[in-house]
DNA sequence: TGTACATCAGTGAACGCGCGTTCACTGATGTAC
DNA sequence: TGTACATCAGTGAACGCGCGTTCACTGATGTAC
């Protein structure tokens, strides 16, 4: 009954990779509790290892919960990366370039209703402009959200879509009113509000985002 | 030395209005930490009476807490009626619609800038529609911040210079946007950005919101 | 008007909890000879 | 290829903290007679 009795007394050591596994244990707990809930001494016991060894790998408490709140953004950039994808074709390149800024603006409030918790969690740090476009924010193609939805900008002015007066600030129209309807989603009084008539109130408020930017005067 | 010996030994005894005394300090609190600053015994010590002494007045730490959301509601309220109150009159009746909505929005972001922690809290119990409109969150004149809303659309319904068919649903577009870039000015990438550019931005966003209210075409 | 009494808003002490963080340590791993 | 050793990622125990909440209590206040 003691097959393995010459091993290692202390099977937990040299984990391998304690670091990621934390940040995927935090990033776990953030999922489904929000900022509030990645809390140290959860995700060492999540991950089965004694509370202080997460010090090997991070300074402080503060330290797990930017490089979750980093993890966060980088899942979110993914889901619009994911709606960027599934895109077809279009023949036309403004309408095509606008239809792309459309789908990163959809996969925003996707994320949003699907992953409440992270979502809340990649914006539980507070930034500045600089640090909305770490490398550390990035989903797949190795672009933060801010990153993606400012490319969408830039095509669409090269195109002669956006009129170039129009660029500078544009990201803050097109990010105020889809974040704004995100947060009115998952924490506001659009909580209650049924699937359909959702649906709908999305649609109008990237409608409006449109017209804002592209008016057809 | 003992003039006043004969004093009662408890003078803390019958306070009069402990509740209103805990709500205040809790919102004191939460104006410099935001709802995470809303804590039983903070509030207890700031009044000067024992901690249990709350459970008099508050079922648990739950109900302070929505106390005090609701009473920052009320505080983001008045920030926009006054805001409404230093209105210019109008000829144009249409004109004074709109600068009402306008002053509503403007109000909105005011008060998100100057107390970050009041409007975090405003926002940290999660609502639905039916809770957004209730007399505990009014202002000075008796509306909830949403109703406010709500009423300066109707208004501009009533004197048609929102089409009919555009009023369902238009409450959350104009939020949407406005709330938007309050939480990206206070919490986001938006925090660094300087005073004169904020203007910009909140201006060109108020313009987006009325293009899609009444759109030109 | 004076007295007895019920009420109930406060006290004081204590509880168990989970947290972040520090300490001295141990033993598996990788490296130098 | 074998051995001695330094490294350092983990352990285990402990700390002090502030929290929410419960308990039995006390004495000022308002009321009934």
């Amino acid at each position: 009954m003691a097959a393995g009795a010459d091993r290692p007394k202390r099977d937990t050591y040299r984990h391998g990779d304690l670091r990621r596994a934390l940040v995927e244990a935090a990033v776990d707990l953030a999922r489904h509790g929000g900022p509030d809930a990645v809390v140290l001494r959860a995700a060492t016991r999540r991950v089965g290892v004694a509370p202080n060894a997460a010090y090997r790998h991070f300074a402080d408490r503060d330290a797990l919960q930017r490089a979750v709140c980093a993890a966060a953004q980088g899942e979110l950039a993914r889901a619009m990366e994911a709606e960027l994808g599934a895109l077809a074709p279009n023949a036309d390149p403004v309408a095509g370039a606008r239809a792309r800024l459309r789908a990163l603006g959809v996969g925003y409030l996707r994320f949003a209703r699907t992953e409440p918790g992270l979502f809340r969690t990649a914006f539980s740090v507070p930034t500045d402009l600089a640090g909305s476009t770490s490398s550390q924010l990035a989903g797949d193609t190795g672009h933060a959200p801010f990153e993606l939805l400012a490319g969408a900008l830039d095509e669409l002015t090269s195109l002669g879509a956006l009129a170039p007066d129009r660029r500078p600030g544009a990201e803050f129209i097109a990010w105020s009113a889809v974040h704004g309807l995100a947060v009115l989603l998952i924490d506001g009084p659009l909580r209650g509000v049924a699937h359909t008539e959702i649906g709908d109130i999305e649609r109008r408020v990237l409608d409006t985002v449109e017209h804002g930017l592209y008016p057809p005067d």
